[in-house]
DNA sequence: TATTGTTATACTCTATAACTATA
DNA sequence: TATAGTTATAGAGTATAACAATA
């Protein structure tokens, strides 16, 4: 009989992301975002389609994601000097600020997963595994 | 510096729904429809409502699911005859020949994810890792 | 011509509330 | 009162096409 990995899968990352989902309700912040800002907090001036490749979104969805983070003043678009087509995304100093209160909240989720998985060492086996599916 | 499980997750996770559709776009068949097939076959009787909550699906919407696996006439709702409010579900004869079609096209898919994992071994690491991420 | 960002739009999934029929 | 199934609906997330500005 089959093992079924992508129902398994699957209901792992539901049961993950729920958590992380809580972890953050507070900040009412959603994985997307805090993944844009943790991809630019050390790659800042990265093209805006460059971003969205990265996190496996479209660049037509990722706009209104970018228009969040700018109306709430965490990142800054500039157009590019050398191609006045490309977007580059910068984290403003509030953004920086915001980013390093959500640290923690982050690393407790990452520690509460660790802890499921039964220490760090399965969860390298685990990443090596998952990475191992992504093309 | 943390792991991202969870976006490891979630894009092992696409990749492995990706590779699913492709697979049984011929069949126009989604992981949901399969994964209920694969559930009553042996099974047969089982509550609505707890094979929706087997699968993680919140009965409201299972509703349109089974809706439609019905009238493709591959499963069967019956009114339980002990409780008259519960629709007990059964896999037709033309429902059973069907999934017969699916499985060589489900071994595939499975066994192309083994050989992305390294092997059978590595399969059930996966399996037990990811549980443990399920409560 | 091709690419980047954008807008508009449709489609799927998911979440919630309320209804009905039964218990 | 409570539960199973259902309906309706709203909100995410995702996919596609087309356009303007720029290369």
């Amino acid at each position: 009989m089959e093992a079924a990995i992508g129902f398994r899968l699957r209901r792992a990352q539901l049961s993950t992301f729920q958590d992380f989902n809580e972890s953050f309700s507070v900040k009412g912040l959603r994985p997307t975002d805090f993944a844009v800002l943790l991809l630019l907090t050390r790659n800042q001036g990265s093209k805006q389609s460059d971003v969205a490749e990265a996190l496996g979104i479209q660049r037509a969805n990722f706009v209104a994601i970018v228009d969040g983070l700018e109306a709430k003043g965490f990142v800054e678009r500039r157009k590019s000097e050398t191609d006045r087509r490309v977007q580059s995304l910068f984290m403003t100093s509030a953004g920086e600020a915001y980013l390093a209160e959500l640290m923690p909240i982050w690393q407790d989720h990452e520690a509460r997963l660790v802890a499921l998985l039964g220490g760090p060492g399965q969860r390298d086996a685990l990443i090596a595994l998952l990475d191992k599916l992504y093309d």
